[in-house]
DNA sequence: GGCCTTCCCTAACAAGTGTTTGGTAGGTTA
DNA sequence: TAACCTACCAAACACTTGTTAGGGAAGGCC
């Protein structure tokens, strides 16, 4: 507690000393209610009641309600960055670079539910806020990835050349995360074989070949 | 007004007279505000400033903040129905109906992009509300509706019968749906146009046909 | 034993929320 | 002019919100 350094207090101390799985466990139980209620509906007594405590006791291990989405949102995309790294340095060719990507987009939907389906509620009005600063960047390194993957692809001669291709973006792309939505871990499909359906619509279309 | 019957009075009176013209001209600010800022994190004096006028003004015209989702809501479903139902009652062939549906979805978008963009966000947890149960109606009619189309295209040999029928349906909605976050009306290519290049890679794929 | 750390509770706070009530300016009708 | 209607304002209401401060129980360590 002792401040002792003489200069400004730098804003606030937040919990002086909490066990780091307790936070995570507390930010697993705060994720799936604001994915389940949104953000702004999800009062911090609803996440305490979820949690079994009192709304006050959170602020043992968070400084703000904002600060545990940021800390959500901020954990999956870190962990989402690590696995589109490792497939974008892998350099493979455009067509199985797309599929590495969707596959491993659908694995973060089964490990981070939760943060997807929050991060595409809210992410829209949050990167604007200097706070969330983050998300813009990540979601133009995101695109910069795919852009240039599809753009790899028609060069290649293995996509179509006849498609907008900011639309084709924004196809699979949306196609893919809003998955989340209705995506439940441990159902008949597991991420694997959804990616591979999907991509197998995209891809190939869902008409017969004639 | 004259509330000349004995009986209960039947909870509130709304507003005694407000001109149908005004009524939805604030329905329309207040769905642009409910769009871009999510229900919840809209308050009231938000919609009633983008008005131009003050918070308790807005319940001479609504008698309440749910109401006004509720009409916005409902507004956009009937005409959403009204344009689905032409489709189907022409009892097009398979393909010809999935096309015309989604030209339709695109138009609806167009015509109504605040308000999908709403019950994109906001259906999922208001369902649930007895209030809104319109809107698990529609959702079920809607899905009887993509089901049948798809049970009809596979069995006439235009769709592919490899693929689970249920997760295309959630590909294929989710596909159009999701365009309202990104759309804005008077771009460069307008709702057929999109729904064409859509369709294209619904129907087609992305891949190069070898 | 006493001390310290961890984790939570109790109780309150100020700000913001949706909503209500009564009033009133300006136009329309008689 | 007088009565009336429409559409709004002004000011407050009861309640919920995120957040804070102080305290206390349980357990490990000396």
């Amino acid at each position: 507690m002792g401040d002792h350094n003489g200069t400004v207090p730098t804003k606030k101390k937040p919990q002086v000393t909490a066990s780091p799985a307790r936070r995570s466990e507390l930010l697993g139980t705060a994720a799936e209610v604001f994915a389940e209620q949104g953000y702004n509906a999800t009062t911090v007594r609803k996440i305490a009641d979820h949690a079994g405590m009192l709304a006050g006791s959170l602020y043992y291990h968070f400084d703000s309600k904002e600060s545990m989405l940021e800390e959500i949102l901020r954990t999956f995309l870190d962990e989402l960055w690590d696995g589109y790294d490792t497939v974008l340095d892998a350099e493979l060719g455009p067509r199985e670079t797309l599929e590495a990507l969707v596959i491993e987009s659908f694995r973060e939907i089964d490990r981070h539910r939760a943060a997807v389906a929050i991060y595409q509620k809210e992410s829209k009005h949050l990167v604007s806020q200097e706070r969330f600063a983050f998300l813009a960047d990540s979601q133009r390194k995101f695109e910069k990835a795919w852009l240039s993957t599809l753009e790899r692809g028609v060069a290649a001669e293995v996509f179509r050349e006849d498609l907008d291709i900011r639309l084709t973006y924004r196809f699979v792309r949306d196609t893919v995360w809003v998955a989340a939505s209705w995506y439940r871990p441990g159902g008949q499909h597991g991420p694997e074989e959804i990616a591979r359906q999907y991509l197998s619509m995209v891809l190939d279309g869902i008409a017969v070949r004639t």
